[in-house]
RNA sequence: GCCGGUGUGGCGGAAUUGGUAGACGCAGCAGACUCAAAAUCUGCCAUGGGCAACCAUGUGUCGGUUCGACUCCGACCACCGGCACCA
């Protein structure tokens, strides 16, 4: 054995094992149960960052771990290789996206590979690949002729100068990030998906999802966002005809104080009214500068202009002003809100810029006391009102038996729950509203107008309409050489891609340009993973196989979009009766983001300049708190700014690639899995890995150093049991398979990798204490490093399987099962027992492990740090928690 | 603005079901080995007081529940993720 631990040989040696065995590949086996471990498959960007390190070493070590536990694992790959970066590279480099997105697939596989993750490379796809984007493109027609898929208006970000579709990303404060011109919205035709037939299903089974984390099912939940409400109809009349004004409001107990409705610019209402107002007219347009950004928008100050216009209350008959407001979003509901000023914050701001009144119909019974009532006569309540700072407590509240109807006649003294069910019956007596169930959720638009995309499949016929491609004519290719230039989608400057005939009459007709939105190929490659290779359908018998996905592991940002896109493009295809599946992901891993700090320095022309932390040294004082830092180059102090995402804009990434010639994969493994829990952001650090490094140093030694000494004195004992070992030998023992206990249970149950290696690490303290050199110790040590090799191997996998040859085994580690504890070992004759006086500690007592309560509190009252404390007082109380603590009450 | 999350020593984190706060590691300090350095090994390492045994304080802030709170409840502050065309 090699004295001194080389990474690069251990690991080639490792690597070309499992490369010559096939070990990664794996097939359809009913003799065993099945594990699909699937890791967010990365766009290929140019070279893997550290997210995509950790993402995949989680995945990896799951992976490895059941396989282990003796299931058929499948670790698929692929790129989500459709989309933005690949267009901005192209109008940087000139290059075709094609080139650059198969170049950066090539080189970021190779990094892949010399990470040793157990990857079945055979099932390999690219979202670009036309056997791939093939799918979509039928399962579009497919949800065409079914009505899933339909055409309507949306409404975009426009740059005018540039005339062309700005995605959100590329709109900069309002403008356009070429040209600087500020963004306008644009509606344009659009297809979009029904995912909102799905409302409720996508809600509902959430809770069969309990392998999923509490705050993405809560997310997911908001995001549907189900309200139940009361749809209510205010009339009116226009040029002598007979309208009704909808709204949706989940507060319909406050409708007697409605005082203003308000629409969306973009209401028909607001339309009609504008043609002879131009200031109308004029305020509708400047609500359309601006992004479609529904954050912006939230955020906007609250304007409005009444339409000049007037609607009927449906219960009072009173005259209703129509405003225009542009916190009103056309996407939700009926685009129109009833605006009740004394109960809603938003109505209440919009009321008190513009003047309009406001009509208390709501107190709060347990706040608005009778006692308060006397000190608070009406005329002085009436002042607190408008004092925003006790708005909530007074007026916000919903929950039934607190706030109870006035001021709104034959409801008065009603509670929210009564007062809804009234009135909305009285407004259905009328035919003016009813109950009703409001989704946020809002249809899934696809089409981008853009060229590294799927193309969908239609063709535009002036006689005919628009017609799907035919499914023989599929796959509608891209053409792959061009090269985006700003100004637009470069398909609708490439004669050879629009120009056709139409499927129908024959006559000349144009293809559609659009192409689908990226989200549309990741919601169903996991499903391809498991049916590589069928150039005949998207998907066959296998993926029944393989699916559902068992673990899902990805960054947390995923949470709402990608996750629901699936789930519902996988419902549609079970609906087909192409999968048996109905959800895909039966648990889900959201893994945290990677940090890195970041240093700057502002430059003479006053532009900031970032650092890259490997250039950068940082001072620290006598207790090792960061007192500045300064740049390696020429001594000068830099900024520390904190930690953030590793991007390119601030120059604080790592490569990979750099980290693993110098360290190994192993090293990078371990410190990525030890550093954080999975779930939290991890900070990078260079020391950090330095000190990963230093523990696989110290391991090989280890065992290098038992190995030495088996050679020089003999073989190991027989292998051991609980029977002649000495106390200190049983001790080491014990402690060994309570590691072991602790592993397994954090890798296979809590999926927590940090606390796994910190118990391995504990272990190897205590076994390096141990010096006992007779056969039946190193029995012992032998046993010990054999259990740490093993319970290491899914995290660092190249070096243990050296290791495990060392240890002079001849079968390989991948395919050894997981260890089990030995119960014998872990029986403890004595535990400790903590006693507390009053809740503090205050000594501590071993007793037997089978002692009774008695017996134990008999041996805590005993102990003389505890009498200290417990003299003199009477004893209240005395609580004995079983095998851990026992509190004195005095 | 709305939805979700996080906050513990100099730093990353541990404490799994309300039961010993600070495991494990990084940095730092002291020492051993060495001609020296690197590597390695040993010890110390929350704060304040004390020679020490020990005592008090301490998990973002304020308040509450409990024999006992990092953990549960209420209010607040700061930061992070998402908000439908980045992926």
């Amino acid at each position: 054995m090699q004295e001194r631990y080389d990474p690069t040989t251990v690991e080639s040696q490792a690597q070309a094992h499992w490369e010559t065995t096939g070990a990664f590949a794996v097939g359809e086996d009913p003799a065993r149960p099945k594990y699909y471990c699937l890791s967010m498959f990365p766009y290929p960007s140019g070279r893997l960052h550290m997210g995509h390190v950790r993402n995949y070493t989680i995945g990896d070590v799951i992976t490895r771990f059941m396989r282990k536990q003796g299931y058929n694992v499948l670790q698929p790959m692929g790129w989500d290789a459709f989309g933005l970066p690949a267009e901005n590279a192209a109008m940087a480099n000139g290059v075709p996206p094609a080139k650059w997105t198969y170049d950066n697939i090539a080189y970021m596989k190779g990094q892949l590979r010399s990470l040793g993750f157990a990857i079945d490379w055979s099932r390999e796809l690219a979202t670009c690949q036309p056997e791939y984007y093939r799918w979509n493109q039928w399962l579009f027609l497919r949800m065409l002729e079914k009505g899933i898929a339909y055409k309507k208006t949306g409404v975009v970000n426009w740059d005018p100068i540039d005339q062309t579709v700005l995605a959100n990303e590329q709109v900069i404060d309002g403008r356009g990030w070429r040209t600087g011109a500020p963004v306008e919205k644009r509606e344009i035709p659009m297809y979009y998906l029904r995912i909102t037939d799905y409302s409720q299903d996508l809600l509902e089974a959430l809770d069969t999802l309990p392998g999923w984390p509490e705050r993405v099912r809560t997310m997911q939940a908001n995001w549907i966002g189900r309200s139940e409400g009361v749809r209510v109809g205010f009339p009116y009349e226009l040029d002598g005809e007979k309208h009704t004004l909808n709204v949706f409001t989940t507060r319909a107990d406050t409708l007697m104080g409605v005082t203003f409705c308000a629409v969306a610019p973009e209401h028909p209402l607001a339309t009609h009214a504008a043609r002879n107002n131009p200031q109308l007219a004029a305020f509708i347009e400047e609500c359309k500068q601006g992004t479609a950004m529904e954050a912006e928008l939230a955020v906007m100050e609250k304007k409005g202009l009444p339409t000049g216009l007037s609607v009927t209350h449906p219960l009072s008959g009173e005259e209703i002003p129509v405003w225009v407001g542009n916190y009103v979003l056309m996407t939700y509901g009926e685009g129109a809100v009833m605006g009740v000023p004394a109960h809603d914050e938003r109505d209440f701001e919009f009321a008190n810029r513009y003047g309009l009144s406001i009509q208390q119909v709501i107190e709060n019974a347990s706040v608005y006391t009778e006692a308060l009532k006397q000190e608070h006569p009406r005329e002085k309540y009436k002042d607190l009102y408008f004092d925003s700072k006790h708005w909530k407590t007074w007026y916000g509240s919903k929950a039934p038996g607190e706030v109870l109807v006035c001021n709104s006649g034959k409801y008065d003294g009603m509670t929210y729950p009564q007062a809804v069910d009234a009135i909305a019956a009285d407004l259905q007596a009328r035919g003016l509203g009813e109950k009703q169930v409001q989704w946020r959720l809002r249809n899934w638009g696809i089409s981008r107008q853009r060229y590294w995309g799927c193309p969908v499949p239609l063709i535009h016929c002036p006689s005919c309409g628009d017609v799907p491609v035919p499914d023989k004519d599929l796959p509608v290719v891209l053409p792959e050489g061009l090269v985006p230039d700003g100004s637009g989608n470069p398909l609708n400057k490439t004669a050879s891609f629009y120009q056709c005939k139409c499927p129908k009459c024959g006559g000349d007709a144009r293809r559609e340009t659009d192409t689908m939105d990226t989200f549309v190929d990741s919601s169903w490659y996991f499903m391809r993973f498991a049916c590589a290779g069928n150039d005949q359908a998207m998907v066959d018998q296998r993926a029944d196989y393989w699916m559902p996905v068992d673990q899902y592991i990805g960054g947390i940002e995923h949470a709402i979009l990608h996750l629901l896109y699936s789930r519902f493009w996988t419902r549609v295809m079970s609906d087909l009766g192409l999968v048996k599946v109905r959800e895909p992901f039966q648990n889900l891993l959201t893994q945290g983001m990677v940090l890195n700090d970041i240093y700057s320095r502002k430059g003479d022309d006053g532009r900031i300049q970032y650092f890259n932390p490997a250039d950068v040294t940082v001072q620290v004082d006598a207790k090792g708190s960061r007192i500045g830092s300064t740049l390696i180059a020429d001594g000068q102090p830099v900024e520390w700014e904190g930690m953030r995402t590793m991007s390119k804009s601030k120059n604080n990434g790592v490569d990979p690639q750099k980290l693993v010639a110098e360290y190994g994969a192993d090293s990078i493994r371990l410190f990525m899995m030890f550093k954080a829990p999975p779930e939290d952001t991890l900070e990078w650090s260079d020391d950090g890995v330095e000190g990963a490094a230093r523990f696989m140093r110290r391991l090989w030694r280890m065992v290098y150093e038992h190995v030495a000494s088996v050679a020089t004195a003999g073989s190991v004992a027989a292998p051991v049991t609980g029977e002649g070992l000495t106390d200190e030998q049983r001790s080491v023992r014990r402690a060994a398979h309570a590691t072991l206990a602790k592993v397994t249970d954090d890798i296979g149950r809590r999926r927590i990798f940090n606390t796994a290696i910190a118990a391995v690490m504990e272990f190897m303290n205590t076994l390096a204490k141990f010096e006992d050199r007779s056969p039946r110790g190193r029995a012992v040590v032998q046993e010990s490093l054999e259990l740490i090799v093993q319970m290491l191997s899914p995290i660092v996998p190249h070096m243990t399987h050296v290791l495990w040859q060392e240890l002079g085994h001849t079968d390989a580690l991948i395919d050894r099962p997981w260890p089990q504890p030995d119960p014998q070992a872990l029986v403890q004759d004595s535990v400790e027992i903590v006693v507390q006086v009053n809740g503090k500690l205050r000594g501590r007592v071993s007793v037997p492990a089978a002692a009774d309560d008695a017996q134990i509190q008999q041996a805590a009252l005993a102990d003389a740090g505890v009498q200290k404390w417990v003299e003199g007082k009477p004893v209240r109380k005395v609580i004995v928690v079983k095998g851990k603590l026992v509190n004195v009450v005095v």
